[in-house]
DNA sequence: TATTGTTATACTCTATAACTATA
DNA sequence: TATAGTTATAGAGTATAACAATA
């Protein structure tokens, strides 16, 4: 019985996942930035994005939580927050309680912005994703609940 | 008893879908660059990496045609092309039938690299997906079909 | 005249190394 | 002495604009 369904439905080995997802994930990820880059209201990077969506449901990020779950090294952290603190969408202070620390936080302008990015950023998602089937889209669901586990950054 | 079915099994509507994937499809990508980095014997960006993987499927591929399917302009896709023919990996010449045209074309070299950052990419991943159970890898395989086409660059 | 590709230029992203300040 | 972050510097990646060659 079990020989009889593996050659009905080919079981999905590791490997096969690993080969699908690596084909899919980078074109779905440039789709994404494609559809930020045209968004000209918006203008932030996906790196940019993920970063101020941190800082937005994080309360009093610090540079090092932020850089381990965006995955960057320090300098690199620090350079793009210099960018965002620049153009207002972010603050950056000392953390009183260990003035080594940088507390970050949104500005309104800033939840502004990252609210409109990923709105915009959604619905252009949610037009492809639109044209799948019902079973695809909770497949699709499932998919991402169980693969999210697999790639978190910071508990 | 459609209400009595979403309430059980919470409906996955587009944007849902969209905003899952878009949680999670950036965190993957992030960790198969990582992973990339890591290799050192490997030392192919991720979009290098497509842009070989294209060349060694297609025969005789344009620049255009790799540019379109990579999602790069052009002048990125000739400067990216200028390092790989300078390391070696392939070959740039002049199509006979239409000299505006390029061939691109893998070298033995560009080919063994190919295969190793592949083998390695997808080693990785798989590890990765062998933690998850023989259903949830089915549903990784339907979602990435039903999100292929959805993505596609070049017919 | 349209298509294919390259060159010139500039800006963003990211890294490593060296440094400063606080604990 | 260890930790959090910044500054300095350099290299890769990408874009737009202007150009050259071929069809």
């Amino acid at each position: 019985m079990k020989l009889l369904e593996s050659a009905i439905k080919t079981e999905a080995t590791p490997e096969d996942c690993a080969r699908e997802v690596l084909d899919v994930v980078p074109a779905i990820m440039q789709a994404i930035r494609a559809g930020l880059r045209e968004h000209r209201s918006v203008d932030l990077s996906v790196p940019q994005l993920r970063a101020l969506s941190f800082i937005d449901l994080s309360t009093a990020a610090s540079l090092s939580e932020l850089a381990e779950h965006i995955g960057l090294t320090l300098p690199s952290m620090s350079k793009m927050i210099d960018g965002l603190v620049e153009r207002g969408l972010i603050t950056r202070s000392e953390d009183p309680q260990d003035r080594r620390r940088v507390v970050l936080c949104l500005t309104s302008a800033g939840r502004e912005s990252v609210e409109m990015a990923q709105a915009a950023t959604r619905a252009a998602m949610a037009e492809r994703v639109a044209h799948l089937g019902q079973e695809q889209r909770a497949a699709v669901m499932e998919a991402m609940d169980a693969l999210r586990p697999l790639f978190r950054r910071q508990g």
